[in-house]
RNA sequence: GGCGGUAUCGUCUAGGGGACUAGGACGGAGCCCUCUCAAGGCUCAAACACGGGUUCGAAUCCCGUUACCGCUACCA
């Protein structure tokens, strides 16, 4: 285990795609794990893989991260910035006898590979080359022979203490003697690891369980280089409704793509928090920081979590719920704009109006989108109405139209006040022998062209009373052209 | 195939030998509230993979089986 005083965990994405669910999650609990106990959270670019690695990828990851909340303490390390010292510390363990060169050409070895198969056995490099006679090996490097490094596995059994899993092991016999620096002199995948967790000084390496494997052969390289071995905790995979690992064919896989859908990134955090973790009681809907207060490396699940879209939508309708208008004004915005619905400049000339009509809204609406789907018969103009509706609460043009015209007679003369509203309404309803229900319900058409709303009084409010009455007059004379 | 990991309601999970007639949440069904829709409240259906041990006692500990997942490259 390291000493360090201060814990330094970092998250290790290959920009090769964009910031996954699953990323995300192991981003936001390393990034837990460093608020909560006062350490730092870093990030490395695996950008190794040449054929695979763009900036685009990069730059998503940034975004994601960023949009999640997870701010990272120091520059990002950019992995393919470190070859030389990769290359360095690959030669040392040549030199210190940790590692040998092999001459073995990878199509020598698929051949191998392919025999080992058809005899129904396991494949293993053989260490043909590590027994070379050393004036043969230096020959055959004098003359420029192209060859790769590997690293010369020791006997016994390396195991650790998962943070996750307690105890892991695995016979050294059955890991081969693994390439470190391919014969380019690039570094192959663990062994960059190896070198940039060292030089970084990560306490702990938390990722993925897909990394179970890998890390016997990085608590080896460690020994190899005399480094101070880091603590290891490995999350459980994300899987699809299926039970399949999460991959693009269960739909939106990434971080960017639930933004999109109108997720907030609280809730998106909140949610993936959930899965592998508990916070060990019956606590669900938490902000960022109570997440924080909660967090414990014991509450981190073993099991493969299968991703359940409904259950996010749910959380996020919980967190709509609970953020004030004012701080969800800045997300919504934007996609009002966008909708067409309204300038900045007009919602920010009545800001009041704006915030009474998004917390009526948010309490009914899952999604960012649902509200701004809500939102448009309080900002356009003119409205439609919706067939369903008129079919439904305008089932008699006449009568209806004759309720309407009382009720727009009625409202015309009371205080634009929703009990007085109420009132008056109730007494209508009375007076003509029919339920308030009657009255709202036709109203609600009339008003926004739907069947669903806030309440009709809060509705009433939000249009104000020229734009009420206009609208209902305007019903009346759709309802005669209908007659 | 080899190695490793995992196993509680459909899903996320609580549980860490007796408090378990196994709790909560999502989803589902129903009821209440009610001007609609949400939200909220209440109720119901729904699980300890299987088999052996250990123990007075096992969802909890051990072993095996099964299933699923991951790794098995000069990918990361």
């Amino acid at each position: 285990m390291a000493d360090s005083a201060t814990p330094r965990v970092r998250f290790a994405p290959s920009p090769t795609g964009y910031l996954h669910v699953g990323g995300a999650r192991t981003a936001l609990f390393n990034w837990l794990y460093a608020r909560k106990l006062g350490g730092k959270f870093l990030l490395r670019i695996e950008d190794t893989d040449k054929a695979r690695s763009t900036d685009e990828s990069t730059r998503a990851i940034f975004e994601g991260l960023t949009w999640l909340g997870l701010g990272w303490d120091e520059d990002p390390v950019y992995q393919g910035a470190n070859l030389e010292r990769h290359r360095r510390d690959a030669d040392r363990m040549l030199a210190n006898g940790t590692a040998y060169r092999c001459f073995c050409t990878q199509a020598e070895l698929e051949e191998r590979r392919k025999e080992a198969e058809a005899r129904k056995e396991s494949f293993k490099y053989d260490r043909r080359c590590y027994d070379l006679p050393r004036a043969e090996v230096e020959r055959r490097v004098a003359a420029g022979e192209p060859h790769v490094l590997r690293f010369l596995v020791p006997e016994g059994t390396t195991e650790w203490n998962d943070l996750v899993h307690d105890r892991i092991a695995f016979p050294n016999k059955d890991i081969e003697d693994f390439v470190i620096l391919r014969s380019d002199r690039t570094p192959i995948y663990n062994m960059a690891v190896v070198s940039d967790d060292i030089a970084m000084r990560i306490t702990l390496v938390m990722r993925g369980d897909d990394h179970i494997s890998n890390t016997p052969k990085q608590i080896l390289l460690y020994r190899a280089l005399g480094a101070e071995l880091p603590e290891f905790g490995h999350l459980p995979m994300i899987h699809g409704l299926d039970g399949k690992k999460l991959s693009k064919r269960h739909g939106a896989t990434a971080v960017g793509d639930y933004q999109h859908q109108g997720i907030l990134p609280g809730a998106m955090l909140n949610f993936l928090a959930l899965l592998g973790w508990s916070p060990g009681n019956d606590i669900e809907v938490m902000t960022l920081d109570e997440m924080i207060g909660l967090f414990s490396t014991d509450g981190l699940q073993k099991k493969a979590a299968i991703f359940d879209p409904k259950k996010l939508e749910w959380m996020n309708g919980q967190h709509l719920s609970r953020t004030p208008a004012r701080e969800l004004a800045p997300r919504v915005t934007p996609l009002l704009v966008a909708a067409g619905l309204a300038t900045e400049a007009e919602l920010a000339a009545r800001r009041e109006w704006y915030d009474a009509l998004l917390e009526l809204l948010k309490v009914r609406a899952r999604t960012t989108d649902d509200i701004v789907r809500q939102a448009a018969p309080y900002l356009r103009d003119a409205i439609e109405y919706d067939a369903d509706a008129v079919a439904k609460q305008w089932k008699d043009p006449v009568e209806t139209r004759s309720i309407l015209g009382a009720t727009r007679e009625r409202l015309a003369t009371t205080e634009w006040e929703p009990a007085a509203m109420e009132e008056a309404l109730r007494k209508l309803a009375e007076e003509r022998g029919i339920g308030g229900g009657k009255i709202f319900q036709p109203l609600r058409v009339a008003l926004t062209g739907l069947t669903v709303s806030p309440g009709i009084f809060d509705v009433l409010v939000m249009l104000g009373r020229d734009r009420s009455l206009g609208r209902i007059e305007a019903a009346e004379a759709w309802l005669a052209s209908r007659a």
